[in-house]
DNA sequence: GATTTTTTGTGATGTATGTCAATTTTGAAA
DNA sequence: TTTCAAAATTGACATACATCACAAAAAATC
């Protein structure tokens, strides 16, 4: 365990410094996870106690639409954080799903504990800041690619942004997340 | 101005509290600026100096793409905050255009100040973590409005969202925001 | 290793939405 | 008030993509 926390110190320091004293306070709010497969992280409806920081693995989040077709949000894999944000945020029940594409490990931290960290070590509230922001950099990005392009430029997009997520994850899901249907996808050159 | 400052001092406190001499230090990294509508705010490949908090007025910030047409990431107004924060954050030539649909006036932030109040005063750091974690969750929103419902259907969503904002800006503005032709949008019901 | 499930590919067809062009309406400027 | 430019509407037609159906391939499970 001391190994994966020092993975989570690290993931801190690439964006602010923490003293020795700092860390430990911040380490101690957090609690460990661990799921197999096809496990929920999150569910529709179920409270969303946590937001995830990953250690390995990978999960999905998604919604389900009336006509029980699913939309991806993100993936997300090691190093990454995941959560419902919005329900997380506002303590309500989830909106979304979040499940396992492969076995994956978590670091939990809860609404209350974020709070106190951010608020007694101000360099997490920084750190968080920062991190928040450049997922909104991201997230107008991509908003973006869905005004601009076609689906077959966000195909070629992603393939050269994320290659490696490609390979980890069936391409009905990559469909799903670029809002194309599967059998469109399969057509496409490359 | 004094009136104007006090509209941001409130704004911050929505959030977090600050003590007289915090808000003494926060309001002295800030400057002031005035447009007539139409003009620029930022510009594609001129510089990003500032972050924006809009005092009063209205402005669109898009990009344009090879083929000449407007696409609308996000309309700001009164409360808002608004900039090319991509480019900013990365001290980078702009990659998209900000300008006046209504005469505006901002108070600006740049990022050597912003990270100066922000690892000055705490309470300033958490401010901007929560708000740009609003921001997330609200662009993953507009993701999944834009990956599950129809135009039409976005339409509508818009319509009761920001009923406001349908009054002070043109159809072909909103069509370009929801990502539609504006000859489409003209056929949608209400 | 055999069997079941999941994923992918491909054709045929339908539809929402885009594009082009012409007209009307609205609103701003003089 | 008149004039002019911008915005909105409407029709005809084009197209990217969805959907449905089925088959093949790959992967997971027993």
């Amino acid at each position: 365990m001391e190994e994966k926390l020092h993975l989570l110190r690290q993931h801190f320091e690439e964006i602010v410094s923490l003293t020795d004293d700092e860390w430990n306070i911040v380490k101690s709010h957090f609690e460990f996870k661990s799921l197999k497969k096809h496990q929920f992280l999150i569910q529709v409806g179920q409270p969303v106690a946590f937001e995830y920081w990953i250690i390995k693995g990978l999960v999905k989040a998604y919604s389900i639409d009336e006509k029980g077709k699913e939309h991806i949000l993100q993936f997300a894999m090691e190093d990454y954080w995941v959560s419902d944000h919005c329900a997380f945020q506002h303590q309500e029940p989830g909106t979304i799903f979040v499940d396992c594409l492969e076995d994956s490990e978590f670091f939990c931290l809860s609404l209350e504990n974020r709070e106190k960290i951010c608020f007694e070590v101000p360099a997490v509230a920084n750190f968080f800041r920062i991190k928040s922001n450049h997922g909104y950099i991201n997230l107008q990005q991509r908003i973006l690619s869905l005004l601009t392009m076609t689906a077959e430029s966000r195909y070629e997009y992603l393939l050269n942004k994320l290659p490696k997520l490609i390979q980890r994850v069936p391409k009905k899901l990559i469909a799903s997340y670029l809002g194309v249907s599967r059998e469109t996808l399969s057509r496409f050159s490359s």
